[in-house]
RNA sequence: GCCUCUGUAGCUCAGUCGGUAGAGCAGAGGACUGAAAAUCCUCGUGUCGAUGGUUCGAUUCCGUCCGGAGGCA
């Protein structure tokens, strides 16, 4: 671990359906590392088609953390994100290991990354209940006039429409008497805590990502994602983990209102657009290395690329395991 | 074979009483600090099927041809 002022920490970041997980596990099979998801939706147990969430044959004994751990009935935050977060490269990284953030939950690998400090705020929930009442029936114009006033600089980078940003203003404001503005300034470390290096998977070609999103659409309803979108149909989900894609498309058709023919054209659009979001996000990350998948004649020739990238970067010697131990 | 309808943006269509056209969807770009796979913002030029004709001017009117749909036989 010597020569390290800070915890080096390896991130692989990209759109949906890139290849993210299977870089992640031949890289900390090659150099030592364990897995630490940047994915908002992953965490869920039982969630498994719908979030790709990796199999044993997959992770293929490397060590994942913040997958898989929490009931769907339960909600989350980017908050509880980093502090779980934390606590798993310090763990990863005191064993001598390399930890490897991989994930497409931009504002979760961001904020990790960045170290971003956040403020224990407790709004008022009954508060937040009546805003989002007065939102959904009159709209969210005289909340927006109201947090102009509380919050002049988080409004004026705002819409109107806003809602949950306009609300969230609102209720930090209220609760601590100091504006979300300020918070997140004060958010903001001096020094960040980690060395990372980012590696982001992209296609050249938009077609080709979205052909690879729609392929994998049809796998996942051929292994039985119309199931278990059916089991959360009658079970529900939580706030957040309802938002998951994957379930909401299919439930018209379970409603017998759409064909599935429908459902899946709808669910594959949804995909595309969040790939699209998600490129958005990465696109505006600082220091990406951006790997171009269809640069590549194939996942041996990417691994190679991404492996000196690391080695570069971190000093790894080459070909040997658990370099850090 | 005859009759009717139809051919306009990737798709579904609107429209121009003749002065080269506009919606929805798809798509593209962007924002993003406790819901983030969420939420929100912005963006519409295309041989108006082809070809002749009328006209100062045709996608718009007329003829012919080529697609498509329906009806009668």
């Amino acid at each position: 671990m010597a020569g390290y002022s800070k915890i080096p920490v390896a991130a692989i970041v990209g759109p949906t359906a890139a290849g993210k997980t299977r870089l992640g596990v031949e890289l900390c099979l090659r150099f030592g590392g364990e897995v630490i998801s940047g994915d908002s939706m992953q965490i869920y147990r039982e969630m498994d088609i719908a979030t790709a969430k990796p199999s044993p044959e997959e992770t293929r004994g490397v060590a994942h953390h913040l997958i898989d751990f929490l009931d769907p009935g339960e909600e989350f935050s980017v908050a509880d994100y980093l502090e779980l977060a934390h606590k798993a490269a310090l763990d990863i990284y005191s064993r001598g290991k390399l930890p490897f953030l991989v994930g497409g939950t931009g504002l979760y690998v961001s904020s990790f990354l960045e170290d971003l400090r956040f403020a224990d705020i407790k709004v008022n929930r009954e508060r937040k209940a009546r805003l989002e009442e007065i939102a959904a029936h009159e709209g969210s114009a005289d909340l927006y006039a109201l947090l102009e006033k509380l919050d002049p600089e988080l409004a004026a980078g705002l819409s109107p429409n806003d809602a949950n940003r306009i609300i969230r203003g609102i209720l930090v404001f209220e609760a601590e008497g100091k504006s979300l503005s300020d918070f997140k300034r004060e958010s903001r470390p001096e020094s960040p805590r980690y060395d990372s290096l980012l590696i982001g998977l992209n296609f050249r070609s938009r077609g080709k990502l979205y052909e690879r999103i729609d392929s994998r659409v049809d796998h996942m309803l051929a292994a039985g994602l119309l199931d278990e979108a059916g089991f959360f149909y009658r079970r529900g989900l939580s706030r957040t983990s309802r938002a998951a894609i994957g379930y909401k498309e299919l439930y018209p058709f379970i409603r017998g209102e759409i064909t599935l023919e429908e459902a899946a054209e709808n669910l594959k659009r949804e995909t595309r657009r969040f790939a699209k979001r998600q490129l958005t996000w990465f696109k505006k990350t600082k220091n990406i290395n951006w790997i171009y998948i269809d640069d590549y004649s194939g996942f041996d020739d990417i691994t190679d690329a991404a492996a000196e990238l690391l080695e570069t970067a971190f000093a790894l010697p080459r070909g040997r395991n658990g370099v850090l131990a």
